[in-house]
DNA sequence: TCACTTATTAAATTCATTTTAATAAGTTGG
DNA sequence: CCAACTTATTAAAATGAATTTAATAAGTGA
């Protein structure tokens, strides 16, 4: 975008404002003197851009440093009191709703089953009512809430403004979350792609350094990606870049629900486990899980196939160490296209068998093209299972200090 | 880079000079109340840029246009005159240098192979000896000379300045080609890996439009890729990136040279194709090319293999059917991780076989997971051979319409 | 020929950063 | 404790970019 447009000192003054203020916010308490050196902006224009932030109070003052042989500074801090997010993650099985400030401090919460249809509640209104339950019991002013961010299963729109059509999502389709959530709130709101979110959390919340391209694998129900390149979500045309669940890497592997044969998704996604286990069972494999898959076919969940996992079971442990060969192989294919600097590593599967993260990163540096690949980090997201609702969140975080001077500042 | 660093007027006056003196390359010849129309700079602004560039005969007038009710407009276009590039193209088999244009013309041309090693002439003074015979046998002033790019087998270090180990051009190991070329002819030199640099040729003389993202696959001995991503090449961590011919779609599949199994460079490259011709033949598959293989071993070309194949040879259709059905399980693989708008290849596999691209593209929009896939471009590179070169020539191009004012305006 | 339109040029203005100078408030050494 | 030195802050003037405004040149059409 920007490349095409022309640019005057109104660009100019965008840029250092956002430059400023985020190097207040990653880098506070801090002196002017400080804000200086590192960004290379003189005294007077620091002045200029601190004085015009401490005005609108997105920054405070925070104290006064040690002397170096001179006048002491004045330190200043972002505002934390003053700015809080409405994160909303919509998730297969719930809704979630989430009051988060610029820390990534998550204030309130409140959750709503996705499938529970005791009244007939359509999915717009079980937004409204996490939402609405949010807000009533929170003590923070409406004021101080900069937008409403949405972390939902894609795929989305190029604008991020509806749900399109999400595999495991039923009933949810074509949903224009952002106009509605805007008009009823009055809140900026910007859906995003489940994975996308959670990799700019890491980005914002993490331990990710400034440009550091990150690639964020979703392993779930099902599995998705997400990429940052230069600080920014990689979208691709009409939002399809990250789908690393369907790279296939066995054209004769088992049927995905895409259509294709031996995507990730279908050999090493959540799903999978419970679905090859059944089978085993089926089969007459021993498990200690035969008796309870038999008396209720319900019954595998991921939790009590991990529970037996941890007790030793052979056949689970068995199928957990194939699965964690085929996010490797996954893993490897990407880091050969994409090369990131960090895999971090996310969703219900990573948390419930973490082990699975260090199984990936010794498959793929072993399998690795380039031998940089041996310098790659691997992790796992360090916020579990809220991880949704700091990537929503993380989105309006975004938009606000990208342009501080439209969102911010409203003159 | 930039968006850590801070801005002031001069990145401001840097960027308009730029995108103005794109403007007129692209649009040229054209007037400044229509450069004005499309930049959304003023007339003013527009003046003094073109003024500026003039002088510097970085444009010229190109006429008159006719008036639309009011004096008539001048026109101005890029002074193709006084720019040229001494593009180096690093093969396998030959290096090649070109004098080549802003427009993508190739006007001298001398190559050398790289396995004549009559007289032991080192890498370098190959290097050397086509650059010097291209600079004496032409009439254009070496001072109309922007700068040397250089197109190489990868992998190549990030500064663009190295040739690491490429596995196919023995011999040759970090060879810091830049330092090397820029001492001895006093010219800007860049190294670009040859997949990459193709890409960047489609993007300056193809048929790219602005902004959009470009996969380009190098379909040669061996299979090679390059990504564009908001018109720039995309490298990755520690220019890992764009490997596509590791990309492993088969566990089960032949061992490739990097270690791994399946990998697209062993089961979709030029070489597999001879490799797997070879082993039919051995196991007693009937064939055209079975005495001629019996007789000479080296006699299996990729051209000769070809023209069998237009003849009807059953074996040699089968392979090749087999290796576009490979290519396109790869490629769907990387649509569904990049997301790319156009999908270009390139490669004397392709010019050899360009039926493989429609295969690849039918075989990958019935297979990709986004339902956008279908509007993915798929082309054939409009360069041929001469791709290498291009992309070398479009490196210097790249740099100089970038930043006009630290490389054509020398103050 | 005259009114009108369009392209170009030149001067004055605006806006953001930078440069320069002045001031305030510390530290250090004798 | 005071003088010399540092450092932080503030204010005013200068610089350099785009923009606004006005004037001029060169066409068109009635």
């Amino acid at each position: 975008m920007k490349s095409l447009e022309h640019w005057n000192t109104e660009q100019v003054k965008q840029h250092n404002r956002s430059l400023v203020l985020k190097m207040i916010y990653k880098n506070g308490p801090i002196s002017k003197a400080d804000i200086s050196k590192n960004t290379n902006l003189t005294f007077a224009t620091i002045g200029n851009i601190t004085a015009e932030l401490l005005k609108i109070k997105a920054l405070k003052v925070a104290g006064y440093g040690e002397s170096n042989g001179g006048r002491k500074p004045v330190l200043y801090e972002f505002n934390w009191e003053n700015y809080y997010v409405i994160a909303l993650d919509i998730g297969v099985t719930k809704v979630s709703a989430g009051l988060v400030n610029f820390k990534g401090v998550i204030y309130e919460r409140y959750s709503i089953s996705m499938t529970d249809f005791n009244y007939q509640t359509t999915f717009i209104e079980k937004v409204y009512k996490v939402i609405d339950q949010l807000l009533s019991e929170t003590k923070i002013e409406i004021s101080k809430i900069a937008g409403i961010g949405v972390s939902a299963p894609g795929p989305i729109d190029e604008d991020g403004s509806q749900i399109l059509s999400p595999p495991n999502l039923q009933g949810v389709e074509n949903v224009n979350l952002k106009d509605q959530l805007q008009q009823r709130y009055n809140l900026i709101t910007i859906l995003e792609k489940d994975a996308n979110a959670a990799a700019l959390a890491e980005q914002w919340f993490g331990e990710v350094n400034k440009n550091e391209n990150i690639l964020y694998i979703f392993a779930d129900q099902g599995i998705g990606g997400g990429m940052i390149v230069d600080s920014r979500t990689y979208r691709g045309f009409k939002n399809g870049a990250g789908e690393i669940g369907h790279i296939s890497i066995d054209p004769d592997g088992p049927r995905c629900n895409c259509g294709n044969f031996g995507c990730l998704e279908a050999v090493a996604s959540g799903l999978s486990i419970i679905t090859r286990i059944k089978k085993e069972i089926r089969r007459g494999g021993r498990s200690s899980l035969t008796d309870l898959y038999l008396n209720d076919e319900d019954a595998l969940t991921l939790e009590t196939i991990m529970e037996h996992g941890e007790n030793g079971d052979d056949l689970v442990l068995k199928v957990l160490e194939e699965t964690g060969r085929y996010l490797g192989i996954g893993v490897t294919n990407a880091i050969n296209f994409f090369a990131p600097k960090m895999v971090i590593f996310g969703g219900q599967l990573v948390e419930l068998y973490p082990e699975i993260v260090q199984i990936s990163e010794n498959i793929a540096k072993s399998r690795a093209f380039s031998t940089s690949a041996k310098d790659i980090k691997f992790v796992k997201s360090s916020f579990g299972e809220c991880s949704g609702l700091m990537g929503a969140a993380s989105i309006i975080q975004q938009l606000l200090f990208d342009s501080p001077g439209n969102t911010l500042i409203k003159l």
